[in-house]
RNA sequence: GUCCCCGUAGCUCAAUUGGACAGAGCGUUGGCCUCCGGAGCCAAAGGUUGUGGGUUCGACUCCCGCCGGGGACGCCA
């Protein structure tokens, strides 16, 4: 069915055109302020009478007049300074809950007329990482909105655009390197060297120690592999890596993370300290192998350098890449089935896959003569954006050293999503402070032509998690939450409410109970703020039964599924009533309330797809819930007389049906029979 | 320093191109189980929307100043 909000839009829009004699008029219809004034107000008329210069009360009269809104609404009243009230027909009301009964899959919400193609860009988790709650908002509501635009019928595409191609690979070989030597007993030094980096974090004499020892060692297995005397770059690392492919050999990505960290701590130590290490180069001449010294805190960026030239010289490199991808993503999608988030595989295309791609867009913004070489690095310098001295501020596209820039692969990715995906929207969901990045980045687009003012681009951002004392949330000891652990202590928590409020219930319902109300209690709070803004972490207020929740909701909808338990014991046959319900008897005021609630389902999904925010949906769900407890406490169902009761079983299966969709649905949140 | 975002009830948050008397929840206070799940419902108290101006018939919303908090600002993503 057409919504109702559009159907009202349309002709009152359609009438103060013809009463004003202006060719495009907003009615601006809008859920009405306040239950005394009806269902709807038409706030449109005060701007209109502004604009043409007259009375807008007199406007709003003549616009009444002109309306026939017969089949929806009572009588239009004009209120207040140019308001039209609207109140819908009972009759009306009781036709569109049965057309929404009438409609298993879609209750009765339309799909979009012109659908879309739409790239939403989303998760973005990074290579040999573990989640952690860094990518808790972009993946629930990058997957909420897929989700609803999808159920819209648009064509939506997921792209994970995982950071699989920086520097950062640099460091993570290296750690992977460093794991080797560690789980190799022969060398005496490495032995260890993982559990040193805790015991000299704070000592920096002795971490400067520790680098320049390692730093030799790196130079006298250099030398070892020179001499052909098979070093440890042949003996250890290579078969190492070959049985991590065979799967012979296992590595948990929290080592490799912890590796991880300990070479950037290296690299950091190493800054200023002049220590050189060698590294292989081909002679340009002879194409012969010789030696090169680079300063040590640089080690990363050349092997990063090695993976991207590819080739039979960097085959380590490579091997090592692919099989970090493979592992990352395997606990990646662990935690997507988690999450309940509908990413897997195929929606990865990480920064590495525009890697081909980047030279010609640096061409081609320099031929177009839109990017220009500024102190070694290559820039382009959209209009609007200045630095603190107002100058120019540039939006870098290739750095001096010639590496390419997460700018650069955004570039590309545009072109890629415009040209091959045939994108009419394109999706960003990040956090707010990248901002500015994605406002240079679109303005760039537009310059070059890659996204045309068809192409609709969205920075769909978000705001940040808090712990308790208000400052981003982390762990005690400063390292960041995992995504991991944070979701299963999320269902333990859950774990003990159940456990307290039902324990007869089977262990396998009891766990399954938990998953659906600690997952969701925490997917839920994230959805329930508003998405821009910060929002404190507590899982305290999230598992909270009272107030706007996910287990309050879930709650809801057990209530209901245990009233249709019920009406087997009572003799009650709810598919036989249901079925032959032709009137409705809505006369209490909380039915009335709930089922006005019930036909608004498809205005809520509009408003929040239209604008991305997923808070538009809790808290109609919220109210959905409140309306139908108050419905549920003043009108007793199955003991109900028997010319009341088939609308009450139907409003019941109407809420349980709308609660479930939007839930489970639209935000991946699951709901049970009994909790 | 420049730019961006935020400041709403004791606390956490809403408020959909500028609309009517700024709404919820928590907490507080007072009611409600011979009746389908009290993880609930009903009601009350609680506000000069940081502050001072301006635009408007109408401002939490738009403009300007100030105060307070956060973020971004040339080779990280």
């Amino acid at each position: 069915m057409k919504l109702v909000i559009d159907i009202l839009e349309e002709r009152i829009s359609t009438a103060m055109a013809a009463v004003a004699g202006v060719e495009v008029c907003a009615a601006i219809v809008r859920p009405a302020a306040d239950l005394k004034f009806g269902d709807y107000q038409v706030n449109g008329v005060m701007a209109l009478a502004k604009k043409i210069k007259t009375n807008p009360r007199k406007l709003a009269e003549e616009v009444v007049d002109k309306l026939d809104l017969g089949d929806i609404c009572e009588q239009p009243e004009v209120a207040g300074p140019g308001f039209i009230n609207l109140r819908l027909k009972p009759d009306f009301l009781a036709e569109k809950l049965l057309e929404i009964n009438e409609d298993a899959d879609r209750l009765a919400v339309k799909k979009a007329d012109k659908p879309k193609t739409i790239v939403v860009d989303f998760s973005s988790p990074n290579i040999a990482k573990q989640m952690h709650v860094g990518h808790l908002r972009s993946t629930i509501i990058g997957d909420a909105i897929c989700r609803m635009l999808e159920f819209l019928g648009h064509k939506v595409i997921r792209q994970n655009h995982i950071g699989d191609w920086g520097t950062q690979f640099g460091r993570a070989f290296l750690a992977m390197w460093h794991i080797s030597m560690g789980r190799d007993h022969k060398k005496l030094y490495y032995r260890g060297e993982l559990a040193l980096l805790r015991g000299r974090a704070k000592d920096n004499a002795g971490l400067a120690s520790l680098c320049e020892s390692l730093c030799r060692q790196h130079v006298d297995d250099w030398r070892a592999d020179s001499n052909q005397q098979l070093g440890d770059g042949e003996k250890v690392f290579w078969p190492f890596v070959q049985r991590l492919l065979s799967g012979e050999e296992h590595v948990e990505l929290r080592e490799i993370e912890a590796a991880y960290q300990y070479v950037t701590k290296l690299e950091e130590t190493a800054v200023g300290m002049g220590l050189l290490t060698p590294t292989r180069e081909r002679a340009p001449e002879t194409g012969e192998w010789r030696e090169k010294l680079i300063p040590y805190e640089q080690l990363s960026r050349r092997v990063t350098a090695m993976l991207q030239e590819g080739g039979e010289d960097n085959e380590q490199e490579q091997a090592v890449w692919q099989y970090l991808i493979k592992k990352t993503m395997g606990e990646c999608n662990e935690v997507y089935r988690l999450l309940v988030v509908t990413l897997d595989d195929r929606h990865v295309r990480g920064e590495s896959a525009y890697n081909k791609e980047l030279p010609g867009v640096v061409d081609e913004l320099s031929e177009k003569g839109f990017a220009k070489e500024s102190d070694g690095a290559v820039c382009v310098f959209p209009a609007g954006f200045k630095n603190k001295d107002g100058e120019a501020l540039p939006f870098i596209i290739q750095k001096s050293d010639g590496a390419y820039l997460y700018a650069t692969t955004d570039l590309a990715a545009v072109r890629y999503r415009v040209n091959e995906l045939k994108a009419d929207v394109i999706l960003y969901v990040t956090d707010s402070r990248q901002k500015m990045h994605f406002e240079m980045l679109f303005a760039v687009a537009r310059m070059a032509g890659w996204a045309s003012d068809n192409v609709e681009l969205t920075h769909v951002m978000f705001g940040s998690i808090l712990g308790e004392d208000g400052t981003p949330l982390k762990t005690r000891s400063g390292e960041n939450v995992k995504l991991k652990e944070l979701l299963k202590e999320a269902v333990e928590r859950a774990e003990a409410v159940v456990e307290e409020k039902n324990p007869e219930l089977p262990d396998d319902k009891k766990a399954e109970i938990a998953n659906a109300v600690g997952i969701g209690a925490v997917k839920y709070a994230d959805y329930s703020n508003n998405r821009t803004s910060d929002y404190v972490f507590s899982f305290d207020k999230m598992l909270a039964m009272e107030g706007n929740t996910a287990p309050y909701m879930q709650y809801a909808y057990a209530r209901i599924k245990s009233i249709e338990r019920k009406a087997q014991g009572r003799d009650v046959d709810i598919e036989t009533e249901l079925a032959s319900l032709k009137e409705l008897s809505l006369t209490e005021p909380a039915e009335v309330d709930l089922a006005k609630h019930i036909i608004r389902y498809g205005e809520a999904i509009a408003s929040t797809a239209g604008d991305y925010r997923p808070n538009y949906l809790t808290s109609y769900l919220y109210e959905l819930a409140q309306k139908f407890s108050t419905f549920y406490t003043s009108c007793p169902v199955l003991i109900a007389e028997p010319e009341k009761r088939p609308t009450r079983l139907l409003l019941c299966d109407l809420t349980a049906r709308t609660i479930r969709h939007g839930l489970s649905d639209l935000l991946g949140i699951g709901v049970v029979e009994q909790m």
